[in-house]
DNA sequence: CCACTGAAGTTTTACGTATAACTTGTTCCT
DNA sequence: AGGAACAAGTTATACGTAAAACTTCAGTGG
């Protein structure tokens, strides 16, 4: 009989059931086919729901040398993004009996520390969400299985990579604002030095130098409402040669030009066309609803943990980007005349 | 000299360093004081750097019989409230030596499943929010220590409580809309059972029931923009008696109200009267600005772990309900004349 | 000079599990 | 009849760590 208090082990288990803890462990392993009798392994079941067992995972994960636990390393969870990324991420997991701990990198977007001083689970493996050398160092230097989210291919160095089609999303966003008329662009950047913010400068930068007679202007805020409010302010103070067309980070940032475009008494479309990135609830809470590029999150995250698993089982884990869509709401217009 | 690709353990930075394994364990676990010469600790701890030696946490966590993680179980992350939990609990936890794991339920606030067969974590204890009684029996079944946040101080039979003031805001917006002279109520209730709504709907109806003159009534909704926008606008539509001011559950429900209030040709707040709770960045996204109910997330987790680790040290966890308090804005006026 | 103390270690053990290797008894085929 | 083949188990061991219990040796006080 196991002490009060103590957790019952599968050697209580064996005692109740009149078996040797092998016995249990191979009939709870569903590993008894041809080793144990059908009788026999009914009687063991039942003595270990009766008394209540649980196996204890860390003699588990010693005795197996592996934990099938992932961390999922991203941002802090200021939008339902990284929700939505931990989903996909955890349904595709569970269906290959794995666990996904989750954890949110104090520091924002930025660069991250080691997560294993908060982590103290043992981990098979980790896919991390924009992360900077130094943290990617501390991984591998734990010689763990690694996938990066929304991350230099080239910069992550032999880790596997799981990208959105930024890019693309940008090309889409501004051709809609070149076909609405639109020349002055400000780009209104998260204040954070991340992979997939550059892309975004890059590719802007990059359509609009094609098109002769545009120009852009760069503001940038912290991933914030508040700061993309002051920000934006500043910059579409001036009143000659302002921007028609603000095209932001993510949807946080464009929810922050349009209350700097309501302190000017800008309206929205009208006199100023928003755009944003992420497709948040936020984005159809505010009005006008914004024109934003929408990011499968939940396909994000599952494409992550697809990537992992073929690294642990030392399949080829790459994939193509994936696809992105402009989607069209009321925050963008005809370019005003004048 | 370890296999290549294998782990160095203890063995392998004793062997480096001319030592026990015994000897390792003490340096490193800081218990050498007497036990081990200077010289040969300050060895040992260069051998340990050497090889990258990181301790096998199944290891130890089988070992000492526990882990020093605790489990936060919380509703679907959709809005930041969470992560503000989240990392209140984990900060407290930090300073102890704790880590916390972020369980998201699958469900969002009401009913949870097990979370066990999810994470594989083994757990020293468990903070979890709003959950259902089947969840909290499968819990207590392992015997784990447990705090409920945002439960019933009498449901949750012997686990201890951390709760917010939530029936005092709801009685400071009450008394807030009755001054602006609004007689006529909408409640727009998230359409989840929980305690934490029970206490909203329960302390609006109180305080109204102490009022001659006035009218409540209830539209339910599912905690989203979209769903708050369809269930407010159906019972907005009747334009005779009309409600003049709408107590929302949280934000995310005002942010709907809002939107069925504009479909509807209501100004707000010049027709329509509009409060939230929660003090999410959404609040001050729309337009007006939210009247809410601020709830201190991050003190919310603190409180939280701070219960959690007086259960596990055999100290009284409880302490009094957290304060909130009632934040003036834009969405609220008074009442239209007629 | 000898028992004693303290420093500086080492040896050993236990945590709970999964499984390889072994044992025993029965059935079946030739 | 004699073993091969199989069912139905058991025994023994390893995973890597922490710490209790033991050893060895040098110095010290009476």
């Amino acid at each position: 009989m196991p002490g009060a208090g103590t957790r019952p082990t599968s050697r209580d288990v064996a005692q109740a059931a009149g078996v040797s803890q092998a016995a249990v462990s191979l009939v709870l392993g569903d590993k008894w086919r041809g080793r144990v009798s059908q009788a026999t392994a009914e009687r063991v079941r039942e003595a270990a729901r009766a008394l209540g067992y649980r196996p204890n995972l860390a003699a588990r994960n010693l005795r197996l040398g592996r934990t099938r636990t992932v961390l999922l390393v991203v941002p802090a969870l200021t939008t339902e993004f990284f929700a939505g990324v931990y989903t996909g991420a955890a349904r595709v997991a569970s269906q290959h009996g794995f666990g996904v701990v989750l954890y949110p990198s104090p520091e924002g977007i930025g660069p991250a520390r080691n997560p294993f001083a908060s982590a103290q689970a043992a981990l098979d493996g980790v896919i991390a969400s924009s992360m900077a050398a130094e943290a990617l160092t501390a991984i591998r230097g734990d010689q763990l299985p690694l996938v990066m989210l929304d991350s230099d291919p080239e910069g992550s160095v032999g880790a596997a990579t799981v990208n959105l089609d930024i890019a693309d999303g940008v090309r889409q966003v501004t051709d809609h604002l070149l076909g609405l008329g639109h020349r002055r662009f400000l780009h209104l950047a998260a204040d954070v030095p991340s992979w997939t913010f550059e892309v975004r400068a890059r590719e802007l930068a990059g359509r609009l130098r094609e098109v002769p007679g545009t120009s852009l202007r760069t503001a940038r805020a912290p991933i914030s409402i508040r700061g993309a409010e002051a920000s934006a302010q500043a910059a579409l103070a001036g009143a000659p040669d302002r921007p028609t067309a603000v095209v932001c980070d993510d949807d946080q940032l464009a929810a922050g030009a349009y209350k700097a475009a309501r302190r000017l008494g800008l309206r929205v479309p009208e006199d100023l066309s928003v755009t944003g990135l992420d497709d948040l609830a936020l984005a159809t809470a505010i009005d006008p609803e914004l024109t934003t590029v929408r990011l499968d999150a939940e396909l994000f995250g599952e494409r992550g943990m697809r990537a992992l698993l073929a690294v642990l089982e030392g399949r080829d884990p790459s994939e193509g980007d994936i696809p992105v869509d402009l989607v069209v709401r009321g925050s963008t217009a005809r370019v005003p005349a004048g």
